[in-house]
DNA sequence: TATTGTTGTGCAAGCGATTGCACGAAACTG
DNA sequence: CAGTTTCGTGCAATCGCTTGCACAACAATA
């Protein structure tokens, strides 16, 4: 049926073992018979049982990419493919290949992590979000698997390696930014409180205000889902205040658009009357109208980065967790505006 | 190290064999015996070892999916994380894994399918695009590999599997649409002619034009990527003419996105000035300004239908090939308008 | 009681690779 | 030229699981 490396060493007059080594490029190997085992590999069409491999030599060379639970919402925002393409970019130069776990519900992740971990499906895995009390986490941590996040582990957790932003600046800057603009009643949107991004970028818009001696209202704090509903629900709360907000931090550019669309229904024009200015700068923000002022996350990067160090990770387990800050930068477009008196 | 099914076998006092045949729940095995054996299997957390499982029985339970070569730039496209989704869902459900072959180039693809494939580490495949001539999937029917279409094959192909829309009539529909509307200039903007939805979203748009007993100018049919810059693009072109369109067939709410903003940028407005109608109905098209008037082609359940098709075909090798046509709808949005005078 | 059937388990041979060790041949040494 | 290295290859065990077949134990039958 399928061709052995059995096969081939017939044809090539050699033994299992040989051919074996002839693949792995052994030293020990002479020119001259490499050269005819390929020569049989080639004609036979021959490729390796890759879980035989796996079994024997107990290394898969793939990883296992974890999507957050609510991947099945959350995979509509282009962060996601986007982390993933910069995954993939890595890993296939790397000559390893992709895993992907998904499931509904919390539970169904779990158990397919454990399933993929414990069945030595991958030899890495990379989570795509950081969330307070995971348990995946904790299972990985306890099983010394090695894993990488993105985003930052909840505890200062100096034995985790992770690749992120500095998310508590790019918070605090663009809320001065607004500031700087004039702007003195500025709303918060966020994603779940759970996701340390979202509370990262919080302290940092926190920080800001409290530095410039603006009051910090909780009205004006938001948490809703990562997708462009929620930033509509959120409009729809904010601007019911006896006072709602001139500017808005919203966490995600696909909830801003939600903040966009909501906000022109609702009559308000952008950026006259309100400003927006949001995080991920995905390709929609340029396009969107007006055109969003985002903050470039470099999410390529973040995705790229954390592959190179699951790599590392893998393949010297001992080396001392690593942990990357991607760089952010403010990209200007036009939904924020000065706020000319008060 | 790891817990086999030998220290489950000890533990529970049998033999491993029959803590496989407790596993596989095999009815030979007494209740009482299971009972033991399960408990064990508990206590010390054993989960099979799955390269193992695989090798010896010849099957993996899992899936690989198949993006286009321009996988890397694709990937930005809504459609594929969608379509993901759904075959993501009914795998999940068969108890099935995924494993996802991506690449920077057509050969690079190859060859992660080839490896895949003689690697045994998927038991079928599901590519998530057709294209005409396309090497893949004559190696993959060679081997006589399990694999399913989204999109129509190429040849009439009677032994391949597909899920797919009827492309040709949406494409036909959408353009009756437009001249019902009073259009008589109607430009089609597509992605590669490579792509078989394309090739037939064209020809329905032809179809109709014919009927309508309008002409055809080659000037009015621009093939583009995937994505926004592709609108862009051929909005340049197309409003060049001396005479240019008044309404535009788009095949991609992408693309769509990337020909409104180029047209705004030019001082169009839509749809008093042009109409544009495309294809997707993605989530961004609810909130683009205006909002798009679009074909949803019903994404997930494309993936869904694909992967249960796939499940089908793998779990009985020798059924019929299956297609299976997932419904359409337009959904009136605000991007068409009747088109007054001559 | 001897014979035939069930029922429940275990033995051992795979699945297709990798790898430590042994070993014959060739090339070196003195 | 005998003795020691070095080089290239093969043997066989191993990775962890599945499964056909054999077989012991016990029940049912004659």
């Amino acid at each position: 049926m399928t061709v052995t490396i059995k096969d081939v060493a017939i044809k090539a007059n050699v033994a299992p073992s040989t051919v074996s080594r002839v693949i792995a490029n052994n030293p020990r190997i002479s020119e001259k018979t490499k050269k005819r085992v390929r020569k049989a590999i080639q004609e036979l069409g021959y490729h390796p049982n890759l879980n035989a491999r796996s079994l024997a030599n107990q290394m898969t060379n793939s990883v296992g990419i974890v999507m957050p639970e609510s991947a099945s919402k959350s995979f509509q925002n282009p962060f996601f493919p986007e982390v993933i393409r910069g995954i993939s970019s890595y890993i296939q130069s790397r000559e390893y290949s992709l895993f992907m776990v998904t499931g509904e519900t919390e539970e169904a992740i779990y158990e397919g992590v454990v399933k993929m971990v414990q069945g030595r499906r991958v030899d890495g895995i990379v989570l795509l979000y950081s969330r307070v009390d995971d348990k995946i986490i904790q299972y990985l941590i306890e099983k010394k698997f090695p894993f990488v996040l993105i985003g930052k582990p909840q505890q200062t957790a100096q034995d985790i390696t992770y690749t992120d932003n500095d998310n508590y600046s790019a918070g605090r800057e663009v809320t001065e930014y607004l500031i700087k603009l004039g702007h003195t009643h500025i709303a918060f949107i966020g994603g779940s409180p759970n996701l340390m991004v979202t509370k990262e970028r919080l302290s940092g818009f926190r920080e800001a205000l409290l530095m410039a001696d603006l009051q910090i209202s909780n009205d004006y704090i938001c948490h809703m889902e990562f997708l462009q509903e929620g930033g509509k629900e959120a409009v729809e709360q904010l601007f019911q205040l006896k006072q709602p907000p001139t500017a808005i931090v919203v966490t995600d550019d696909l909830m801003a658009l939600g903040v966009l669309s909501a906000l022109s229904e609702k009559g308000y024009s952008i950026p006259d009357d309100v400003s927006v200015i949001s995080f991920n700068n995905v390709i929609l923000s340029e396009i969107s109208n007006p055109p969003l002022t985002s903050v470039d996350v470099h999410i390529f990067q973040l995705g790229y980065e954390s592959a190179k160090s699951l790599v590392e990770k893998i393949e010297a387990p001992d080396l001392l967790p690593k942990n990357i800050l991607v760089p952010y930068t403010i990209i200007e477009r036009h939904s924020c505006m000065k706020q000319e008196g008060r």
